[in-house]
DNA sequence: ACTTTATTGTGAAATATTGCACATGTATAA
DNA sequence: TTATACATGTGCAATATTTCACAATAAAGT
């Protein structure tokens, strides 16, 4: 274990992404992986790996590898999606939907306790994972009753802001915003953004870097 | 302009970012704007703005700022955004409805010309932007006739990997991928991943750690 | 027991990124 | 015209991140 130093955030970043082929080895069967070889998978550098790992106390076997199990359960308890996180979310046009459906979400701990939306036409409609549309009046109290944790927006940017702040309201304290706005917050608040347009940007830049 | 220096991927991440405030400011009648306004708007440092935008050549002017409409022009130049794009998409659950009906995309330049799916119940269906539901087997001769780009992965992550081989074997050139799986790529192709689950695990993460 | 092979953990070097600080240039107003 | 205020561009120092390289350790073979 490296001593009391702060972890990187590209290492946070990177360990989520490892955590997904250390699942999916445990479902074949396999126990045990070499930073090499999960460095390969996850196509980074494998001192990358062991670095990245060493900051969760070195657990790793050597001349061995790593105990996928451990592994998993290590990455989980510092990313503290060793337990369950319950979301809200605003705006169930067609993205909200498929945010709802999304199978790795429920896997993965994160769920959905409650789904509000503005159009009178949605408001009381039964959703297919057995929630009801809730106006968005609502967000307030029903987040505070139910522990809503976390806000996910993806309503029309003109509303994003007015819904934010709903959730701030209501004594939540971290939002996931898929519409294109930059959401003001408190400081003591936190907003991760999702931006597809950025991530095409970025692709074409790369596409058009290539011979 | 800084020498012939490579730009940082920090610094196109970032530029793609500055993009939405500055189309914004157009919209509202501003013409001019300084690093440090730009940086407050953007959560970042002003002097990293300045430092970033150098890196295109300094069309700044000093005791006044950077003028908006080159600036955009600029930076879209430099994303390889100044133009259009071709999209073919395949799955069109909740995920890949929703990205084809996102404003963005059109106004940012990226088009979708084709929507593939292995669904017989979907295919010949007639979609809200006037595409009309491929079978998958069609992506290679559709791809080559309509010079798709890009293509966007939307399947079950059961289907992203053939779907994913048979949008390289058309020749196209990079992906973006929403399915949780890991996509195999020829060497000469780019592969861009999506994963809301990192995304929450890395929220979940910041807000263990607040106080 | 000893040798070989595998693999971790980490100090230290190499690289990359960020932010400071200030010289430099522009505009405005008296 | 001169002073003042403002804002860029960038060298350089401070940080942060990545990668190397190797000692330490474990298992397997001889």
């Amino acid at each position: 274990m490296i001593k009391d130093q702060k972890i990187p955030d590209a290492t946070i970043e990177r360990v989520a992404l490892y955590l997904r082929p250390l699942e999916d080895l445990i479902k074949l069967g396999v126990h045990v992986i070499s930073s090499d070889r999960l460095a390969e998978m996850c196509k980074v550098n494998p001192a990358q790996v062991r670095k990245d790992l060493s900051y969760f106390g070195g657990f790793g076997v050597r001349g061995v590898g790593y105990n996928i199990h451990d592994l998993i359960f290590e990455i989980k308890k510092i990313l503290a999606s060793d337990r369950e996180w319950k979301l809200g979310i605003a705006g169930l046009d067609d993205m909200g939907m498929a945010l709802l459906q999304h199978k790795n979400f429920f896997k993965r701990g994160y769920k959905f306790v409650a789904a509000f939306d503005s159009d009178p036409k949605k408001i009381g409609q039964r959703l297919p994972i057995g929630l009801t549309i809730q106006p968005i009046r609502k967000i307030k109290p029903m987040a505070q009753d139910l522990g809503i944790e976390i806000g996910v927006i993806t309503t029309s940017p003109l509303q994003a802001q007015v819904v934010a702040d709903m959730f701030f309201d209501a004594g939540i304290k971290a939002i996931l915003n898929f519409s294109p706005i930059h959401i003001r917050r408190p400081d003591c608040c936190l907003v991760q953004n999702v931006d597809f347009s950025v991530t095409l940007d970025q692709l074409a830049y790369r596409l058009s870097k290539e011979v």
